[in-house]
DNA sequence: TACAATTATGTAATGTTATTACATATGTTG
DNA sequence: CAACATATGTAATAACATTACATAATTGTA
């Protein structure tokens, strides 16, 4: 009851936990926090993922395994083009940014030699600001 | 004694396999191939793959917990900059290649942030021309 | 050569991430 | 209600990766 309706009650509970952190949670570090909320299996945590990266609600983090919750739910983000994350290794900040030069260049790319993309993953590891200070 | 000197057996033993497949493979995989070579344990296996990648005749693709060998050992091909990733999830095959463009706006984005890269991750999954057809 | 230091290897056990299979429940539609 | 689709619960297993500890090979140097 705390997000968007249409979702069910497990997929708000994982959203829920998701938008509360202030850094990727793996599956299993979901599936722990939602214990007292009756979750038992991996599978309650995976099934609910899936939905919510299917409604673009979250993205996955193929570099840490790991799932946040999209900045910028609610508008078109992800209608926009690709998504790209810079990570901290550090305190685990995820800032997410969108770049045309970026979409286009690589659009081009493919364009230019038949390749039909589905799925691009941009994940920038390194320091953020203050971590790097 | 396949490839580069520098490599030792076991190094050697999994750059060879990575060299000769033609789509990305798991670390467990190359374990496979090489039963006969006396790899036991997955530890054999990703301590190759560890020097491997330090020395950049290797890529590990993100999206896949898969690695292959690096389209142009020898050359500078990851000192120029960020390698990105096109992946057929049809057939596997995967296309390395570089963007300067790419490279010079995430680049401006990070700096313009203070974030320090360490690692850029790029992967296009999609279907190859040949595949799309 | 002898020795110490470093690097590489072998093996077992364990930890982490993700899926398959099957049963039950809930909601929607005609 | 019946039929269908969607969501859930649970157990077992598969796939990916690391820790810990012991041994061997290599390298540098007194
Ligand atoms: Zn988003
Ligand atoms: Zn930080
Ligand atoms: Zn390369
Ligand atoms: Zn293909």
């Amino acid at each position: 009851m705390t997000s968007t309706p249409t979702l069910t009650k497990n997929q708000d509970l994982v959203l829920g936990v998701l938008k509360r952190s202030d850094a990727p949670l793996s599956a299993y570090v979901i599936l722990d926090k939602l214990r007292d909320n009756g979750f038992r299996a991996p599978l309650q945590v995976y099934r609910a993922l899936d939905k919510l990266l299917e409604k673009g609600l979250i993205h996955r983090l193929e570099s840490l395994n790991a799932f946040v919750a999209c900045a910028h739910s609610g508008e078109s983000c992800c209608s926009h083009g690709t998504v790209a994350f810079a990570i901290c290794n550090a305190c685990g900040h995820v800032m997410e940014f969108h770049d045309h030069t970026v979409d286009h260049r690589l659009a081009d790319w493919t364009k230019a030699r038949g390749f039909k993309p589905e799925k691009t993953t941009i994940e920038i590891r390194g320091l953020c600001a203050s971590c790097a200070a």
